[in-house]
RNA sequence: GGGCCAUUAGCUCAGCUGGUAGAGCAGCGGACUUUUAAUCCGAAGCGCGCAGGUUCGAGCCCUGCAUGGCCCA
């Protein structure tokens, strides 16, 4: 670093601004080798271009070298010669250190080995790097390191870079398919003074003008509704979600989601959304429907295996939990190593099973509808099944949850009573259960149409697409311990 | 919260049954006008996470702490 220092000064001094203010480049690094893919070895052209990057390698020659020019569309070599640059600029270029941000023009060539060059007529310093970067051949695989420090992460590891490109993609084509269908993006408070929408703990705020305590919302979902009460049949809100939970391999403490509401639709509509929207989001990430992931291929093209909870217990776990008795449930529960104990209503019990047996079990995309009602305070009752089963489903694939969905309740009266049985269960001691809002109930007495609804996590859909193994190769900056 | 593991040079890592610390890459000096982890020559660079303890002697053994990783709840 002191030598580094050192170039620094020695740049002042000799009236060069190792940080100046602008570069105007003409083309990236992968426009030029979209130009010129298919140059023969040696080959010259006059397709002149000037080019911002940083200066990642460097095989030196004595009076030429070749370099390594990497910008966030990828590499490209550089020829630098004595020749093209003349003497003192050509001194000055050898002084570069790795890492140093540089402007380069020239013209496109094929070196005799056959790579797409830059030959170097004039170049400039744009950023002088005062810290050396970590070591090019093994790069940076620490993992503390890669996530405290991302920037090196992403400045080193060209996979990093890659796979925040493809989640950026990820997101582009769910917007895409939801503006063609008419959605209309909104954004509704993440500071709530009633959380809500889902079964989660939420952070704790204080404003203090209006010394009232605020909450970090757990989910947009009852915001986004009032908003389709007011009249915007098609919304969606793409953004951040606080749960106050533990760090694993698939949570964050804020996580992405898209919530999605369609006036008219049922939940088996959403379905086919849910399908599209996903379909959509991994060819545009990734480029292909078919992701890789533990030796598996899951395939996301329409339309996915649909099966009700029932039937999926059924399958994965070898019991018809809906038809068991309490007893027969919780004595099952024991005989596999769970303490029933720790899921004390027959709901939480059920939607044990779905989390330890059949979950990790869902390789393949599949939608699991007809919940029970107790787990779903928001989704419209079932016809026919007496109250306790709701128009609901959830997709998994590869192990992992993905969306969430149902038929709203539109019904304000049908509404409290789902409110008044939270209270019940959290009177009896569920900690996890949707707090009363009279807001939300009085915006239903107004009119809601029929509605379904659908909650996707980005993240998770991310680590599919890009075949990540947790959630923090996904995000930027993840919660650390 | 429990278990296992890690922490040595800027980065990636060696370091035997305890004897006073090494390599590659990066950086520095030099040679080289078509290289691809370029090559060759040379000179440097390490308070071994922190604090105690055992020992004639600790990177290595013991205890505690810190930070992190993986698995489990």
């Amino acid at each position: 670093m002191a030598d580094r220092r050192a170039k620094l000064d020695a740049l002042r001094a000799d009236g060069i601004d190792p940080f100046p203010a602008r570069y105007e480049r003409s083309a990236t690094v992968a426009a030029v080798a979209e130009a010129h893919a298919s140059l023969e070895p040696g080959a010259e052209t006059d397709s002149h271009y000037r080019l911002m990057g940083r200066l990642m390698g460097r095989r030196g020659h004595g009076k030429a070298m070749f370099c390594d020019l990497v910008d966030h569309t990828g590499q490209l070599q550089l020829m630098v010669t004595l020749d093209g640059l003349g003497e003192d600029s050509y001194g000055r270029f050898r002084d570069l250190d790795l890492g140093d941000w540089i402007g380069v023009e020239g013209v496109a060539i094929c070196s005799r080995r056959g790579e797409l060059s830059l030959r170097a007529q004039g170049w400039e310093l744009l950023g002088k790097a005062i810290r050396p970067l970590p070591e090019k051949f093994h790069g940076l695989t620490d993992v503390e390191t890669r996530l405290r420090r991302r920037y090196l992460d992403l400045a080193v590891n060209e996979e990093t870079r890659e796979r925040f490109l493809a989640r950026s993609r990820l997101v582009s084509g769910i917007r895409r398919v939801l503006e063609e269908q008419d959605f209309v993006e909104v954004e509704t408070p993440m500071l709530q003074p009633l959380y809500g929408g889902a079964a989660a703990r939420p952070f704790v705020t204080h404003h203090n003008e209006l010394d009232a305590d605020l909450y970090l919302r757990i989910a947009p979902e009852l915001y986004l509704k009032r908003l389709v009460v007011g009249g915007l049949d098609r919304v969606y809100e793409i953004g951040r979600n606080f749960r106050n939970e533990g760090i694993s391999y698939k949570h964050n403490p804020e996580f992405s989601s898209l919530e999605a509401y369609a006036a008219g639709m049922g939940y088996r509509q959403v379905m086919e959304l849910t399908e599209q929207l996903v379909h959509a989001a991994v060819v545009a990430a990734v480029g292909t429907a078919q992701v890789e992931r533990d030796g598996a291929t899951i395939d996301f093209t329409p339309p996915w295996r649909r099966m009700t909870l029932r039937e999926a217990i059924i399958e994965h776990a070898g019991i018809d939990a809906f038809e068991l008795g309490d007893d027969e449930l919780a004595s099952w529960l024991r005989d596999q190593g769970s303490d029933p104990d720790d899921h004390p209503w027959r709901a939480q019990r059920i939607d044990h099973l779905l989390d330890r047996f059949v979950e990790p079990k869902l390789v393949d995309p599949v939608f699991i509808h007809d919940y029970p009602v107790e787990l779903s305070p928001f989704a419209k009752a079932a016809p026919g099944s007496d109250g306790r089963i709701v128009e609901r489903f959830e997709a998994f694939a590869a192990g992992m949850e993905l969306a969430n969905a149902f038929s709203e309740i539109n019904d304000p009266d049908e509404q409290r009573q789902r409110f008044l049985q939270q209270r019940q269960l959290a009177e009896a001691g569920d900690e996890l259960t949707e707090q009363l809002d009279e807001d939300y109930l009085r915006a239903l007495e107004y009119g809601m149409p029929p509605c379904g609804g659908l909650g996707i996590g980005i993240d998770r859909l991310a680590m599919l697409a890009t075949g990540a193994s947790s959630i923090r190769e996904v995000i930027l900056f993840p919660a650390r311990r």
